[in-house]
RNA sequence: GCCGGGAUGGCGGAACUGGUAGACGCGCCGGACUCAAAAUCCGGUUCUGGCAACAGAGUGCGAGUUCGAUUCUCGCUCCCGGCACCA
């Protein structure tokens, strides 16, 4: 009798063969050829979701598929253990911040354990213990002292019942989550880190990063926007400071017909002293969120400030507006504005009734129409005088000569990446280690009194930090002069403990550095693996960090990620699975019914990892089906008796073309999974290969000697996939070593060759027959058979043959009539 | 609004460099086994017509390039991700 497949003993064997044999503990062995595999660590939430468990696999098999390579391979796990929701659970439940997070942590450990992942839990970090935290504390107290941090004041989202900071999350509909208080934009000061001073490095290294995916590459470019242009100024009627602005295109300077500043703009503000309907509407313009998506996406409106600006070349007076579109962290919070040429511009000019001057002509001599749209191309200037006549390149070479000579401006460049704000005014986060002084303003934290250690018991009395009321911890005296002082009471952005965990990893027990020289040997990361919403945010502070932790000596690399792979969402209904959308599907449920490896193959084999992936209940069971087919043929196989070794020379037609097959699904599998990335299609091959072996009907020595090989070779392929099942069929099929330790099979060349080959015959492009032919034969011999067959006969009939396309290697004839 | 991505049978997906559309799996239909059911095994399954051979149509929509387009170009529609305080 068959031994039934039971994955839950499969499973906990290979487990404790793994922990027994510390399979994936891995220490540095230089000459070795590393790998450092890993996936973006995860929040602990509560329990698992379905993202999770997909990442994770697809990180694992990756990790097992470089070490059947021969490599040295690190795959390390962690907790990115700061974040809202443990907050959330303080105000909601009472259970302190840190005492719901260790549970999670806990708890999640368990369920990736239970998984198989093959990682080297010795180096686990949780980004909230001090004697992690403390690193960025440091390094952050030495962007200090070389000016890479600095404070000043940004907007918010304020909710004026709670009294608290929101985050964009938190607003719904212009309202406080919790309060339903209509949310207002306030400024309060804040810590900025100066990634501004490497968006030209950050740029130009994307070219150099060729394991990054395109779009990803395209993303970071257009966020970090470089543009060249001109800075200028335009004197204001009754003002002594000039109003600068930044713009890419000088060529259009003579259209300029208004000018439009920001509600914060000093000068909205000094118009709105004598104008009460101007302050009414800059208090309106306050009462919207933060967020760019949704300035951008409000009616455009504005207001004439009552004042004029005078034209830098012309002379001439614009009228100067205030829009709610302008945004004062972009630029100088001022635009010159071109409506004939600037669609934006164009509309607010048309709604407003503001003149429309068209000073660009297309070079081709054709008309345009400014009555429908502006004209933004480039082209040939006119109605701008001497400029008159210029193409785009020598009008922005004039036109910013003139501005030179004349004090009104200079070339510049300009990003649209703005420095990042790392000031939260929340409790679970790392502590900014700064101590604000009377008399010495704003001091760092000395080295020798790191860490800042957050406190962990603390109570939730209502939505805010319970820092702020916390006089134990923001009491404190002053490092420099020693007179009584107050802590910094916000912490970091949880994005600076994500952007340099990667490299901790490698030496997480050194508590005298933040690197040392274990992180020499593993960086950069070999193989990166996440969800593609990281593609901007977390990918560019990482990049950003590994270059100050180069530029400070602790590293030697600039770039962390050599490649890396975004995968999918896990949808359900058509929407982002997540905790906070509460359309999450529990693995654990999966896990305890069927087992970590049916989980697994169906995350695998459902959808390739770069696509979105739409959850469905059904096809966990087929993923299952597979796997009891597989375990019954070797299991079946292994009763047998046990076959000589394979004669390759003494073999019948059925047991090459099995052989075939297996040497196929050897190459096709090892590309799927070493090059592309295709699990999907790796697996498909594999079921393919299974599905010819039981086909196949022979239980001579010969003919079991080739099954022989075809199941080894589906037990080694599947093995990073479904590495438990695997463990124990390697077994079954004889091998008294374990399947972790095997190396990929290689496919036999000699084995996949065949002697005819199927071409299929077009006429027009219409399939209209398949002829076999020598897999040597020539052109003529392939052009003559396909003519010959009778269907092709019939659609070329007495038709003249006008072209013949004759492509052996791709096994393909179109004949043209 | 801006940036990036996607759309293929009843469903998930395959077709890698412009060359056989629908591999593999799910579901469904039929059969075997069974007193019966479940499980398992075998066969069929894009749509339309045809007993069949085969023919016609077909990869979100509309054009174009090509002997040949799911693949390339242009113009749309809808969906997904990001937009700096969700992680």
């Amino acid at each position: 009798m068959t031994k039934t497949y039971d994955p839950q003993a499969v499973e906990q064997a290979a487990r404790d063969y793994w922990d027994e044999h510390r399979s994936f503990e891995v220490d540095e062995e230089p000459g070795r050829d590393k790998f450092y595999c890993l996936t973006m660590f995860p929040y602990p939430s509560g329990r698992l979701h379905m993202g999770h468990v997909r990442v994770f696999t697809i990180s694992d098999v990756i990790a097992r598929y470089q070490r059947m390579q021969g490599r040295h391979v690190l795959q390390p796990m962690g907790w990115d253990a700061f974040g809202m929701p443990a907050e959330n659970a303080a105000i909601q439940r009472g259970v302190p911040p840190a005492e719901w997070t260790y549970q999670n942590i806990d708890y999640m450990r368990g369920q990736m354990k239970r998984l198989g992942f093959g990682y080297d839990w010795r180096r686990e970090i949780a980004t909230c213990r001090p004697e992690y935290y403390r690193w960025e504390q440091w390094l952050f107290t030495k962007m200090f002292e070389k000016g890479l941090v600095y404070r000043k004041s940004a907007v918010v989202n304020w909710d004026p019942v709670d009294q608290t900071v929101l985050a964009n999350e938190q607003v719904i509909n212009g309202r406080g989550w919790r309060s339903g208080a209509l949310v207002e934009r306030r400024e309060i000061p804040q810590w900025f880190m100066r990634i501004t001073a490497y968006a030209d490095e950050l740029l130009e290294e994307l070219d150099r990063l060729d394991g990054w995916p395109g779009p990803v590459k395209i993303m970071q470019r257009n966020w970090i926007g470089r543009s060249e242009g001109v800075e200028l100024t335009f004197d204001v009627e009754g003002e002594a400071e000039p109003l600068a602005v930044f713009t890419t295109r000088p060529d259009t300077l003579m259209g300029v017909t208004y000018m439009a500043v920001a509600a914060e703009h000093p000068l909205a503000a000094r118009a709105a002293e004598r104008d009460p309907g101007l302050a009414a509407f800059l208090e309106e313009c306050k009462r919207t969120q933060a967020a760019e998506a949704s300035l951008e996406t409000m009616e455009k409106k504005g207001r004439p400030l009552g004042i004029s600006a005078i034209h830098p070349i012309s002379g001439e007076k614009v009228p100067v507006w205030v829009a709610n579109f302008v945004l004062m962290s972009y630029g100088t919070g001022a635009v010159m504005a071109v409506p004939g040429h600037d669609q934006r511009d164009f509309e607010f000019a048309r709604k407003h009734g503001l003149p429309i001057r068209q000073v660009i002509a297309p070079a081709d001599g054709s008309e345009i129409d400014l009555s429908q749209a502006a004209f933004v191309e480039h082209g040939l200037l006119v109605n701008s005088g001497r400029f008159d006549g210029l193409t785009f390149e020598e009008a922005f070479d004039a036109i910013a000569r003139w501005l030179e000579e004349n004090g009104r401006g200079r070339r510049c460049v300009h990003y649209r990446l703005r420095d990042w704000g790392v000031s939260r005014q929340r409790y679970w986060g790392t502590p900014i280690p700064i101590v604000y002084c009377d008399a010495c303003g704003a001091v760092p934290v000395p080295e020798d009194q790191l860490p800042v250690v957050l406190p962990e018991d603390v109570k939730f009395t209502g939505v805010r930090s319970p820092l702020k009321e916390m006089p134990e911890f923001y009491e404190t005296t002053c490092p420099k002069c020693a007179a009584p002082a107050k802590r910094e009471t916000d912490t970091f952005d949880t994005f600076v403990e994500s952007s340099w965990y990667f490299a901790r990893y490698c030496c997480h027990d050194n508590h005298e550095a933040m690197l040392d020289s274990r992180e020499a040997y593993w960086m950069p990361v070999d193989q990166y693996t996440g969800g593609i919403e990281h593609a901007i945010l977390h990918l560019l502070y990482a990049r950003f960090w590994q270059k100050l932790m180069r530029d400070f000596g602790l590293s030697s690399h600039g770039e962390p990620f050599t490649n890396l792979l975004t995968q999918g969402m896990v949808l359900k209904d058509g929407a982002k699975m997540s905790k906070a959308k509460g359309n999450t599907v529990d693995p654990q449920d999966l896990i305890e019914r069927y087992g970590a490896d049916t989980v697994r193959l169906f995350m695998m084999f459902t959808a390739p990892p770069e696509q979105a992936l739409e959850w469905s209940d059904e096809g966990v069971q087929g993923a299952h089906r597979f796997l009891k087919r597989f375990w019954n043929a070797v299991q079946r196989f292994a009763e047998g008796e046990a076959p000589p070794p394979l004669d390759v020379n003494a073999l019948d037609e059925a047991q090459k073309e099995l052989r075939r097959k297996t040497h196929r699904t050897i190459a096709k599998v090892s590309d799927d999974v070493g090059r592309r990335y295709t699990f999907n299609t790796a697996v498909a091959a594999v079921m393919e290969l299974l599905n010819a072996v039981q086909r196949f009907d022979d239980e001579s020595p010969a003919g079991r000697a080739v099954v022989r090989e075809a199941l080894e070779a589906a037990v080694l392929l599947l093995s990073p996939i479904v590495p438990h099942i695997c463990h124990e069929l390697w077994h079954a099929l004889g091998h008294a070593g374990a399947c972790v330790d095997e190396r990929w099979p290689a496919a036999d060349e000699a084995a996949m060759a065949e002697a005819t080959i199927e071409i299929v015959v077009q006429v027009n492009g219409k399939l209209r027959g398949r002829i076999q032919v020598a897999a040597d034969a020539d052109e003529e011999e392939i052009s003559a058979k396909a003519l010959a067959d009778a269907n092709v006969r019939r659609f070329v009939a007495d038709r003249a043959v006008r072209k013949k396309i004759v492509l052996p290697e791709r096994r393909l004839v179109n004949i043209v009539v």
